[in-house]
DNA sequence: AGTATATACGACTGAATCGGTCGCAGATAG
DNA sequence: CTATCTGCGACCGATTCAGTCGTATATACT
């Protein structure tokens, strides 16, 4: 398939939410969980990861939570997805060492990774402030031939 | 995560050896297997999904094989991994219906399936003839912001 | 001090998916 | 009529994923 986790799904969900509650007070996990209908603990998970990627920053105790480090402009749906589900890489055969490489007839990897790049800059250029935004009727990108 | 997967990569080494073979004999599951290191029967297994959606002809009987129906510059990558992996989708909440689209707080979907938008752009843009292109050093998409 | 409320972290489980194999049926060239 | 090849579906093992639980720890409020 072709498609991000449910994690790094409630990761972005979490991230928005944080972006506007930004400068209240900090949100807990249970707090958002509940607002879309989605397990405490499976969103504090998410949570944590975030904030173990300097995301967002937690706060101990009572009437603690988690809230936004940078500025939601700054932050891009790259920066949450790939701090949840790791780095992202469209060409399985990077983790497989010695298998695809030892067989140079491969020539299909290179450009692979040429497209891989072009997806990861259209993930790093849409930030959190833009996932509010109206929704533009034309693309996101333009293709460049 | 967010890779393509193996499926997906052998048929897209499948058709790019189909493409640069072109106008030749029909090249047999095996044979092109055989060329990259991986098990005849499930690059014929890739095949044969690749001739379900009528990307490439198969020749049945002795010194059978495929070939490519389309003009090589006429098929996408996005052809090729949509065929093997179903549609791409970046948003899993599409297939579960009701889950997401009851909590209609979830702002996040219509955003996210522009980015989808664009990703499916990046895949649709490149033919599998500019597979065999010499790497560009410029990104293959332009930002548009 | 003590309690309620939070996060932090890791182990665990059940389900789904994926990579890959096998066997058999049908078509075709020689 | 036989060898070779595709077509198809069932099948299996391994991996990954979503989600849970238990426990430790930090903080606010009383």
């Amino acid at each position: 398939m072709f498609k991000l986790s449910k994690k790094a799904d409630y990761g972005l969900i979490a991230v928005k939410h944080l972006a506007m509650h930004r400068e209240q007070h900090a949100c807990s996990a249970g707090e958002i969980a509940e607002e879309y209908g989605i397990s405490a603990t499976l969103m504090a998970k998410v949570l944590q990861k975030l904030a173990h990627h300097s995301l967002v920053a937690a706060k101990h105790g009572s009437s603690g939570g988690y809230q936004l480090i940078k500025d939601p402009g700054q932050i891009s749906t790259l920066d949450v997805i790939s701090a949840i589900d790791g780095p992202v890489l469209i060409t399985s055969c990077v983790t497989n060492h010695g298998n695809c490489d030892a067989t140079e007839k491969c020539s299909v990897r290179e450009p692979l990774r040429r497209v891989n790049e072009s997806i990861l800059e259209v993930l790093g250029s849409v930030t959190i402030s833009q996932l509010s935004e109206e929704p533009h009727e034309q693309a996101l990108v333009a293709l460049r031939t």
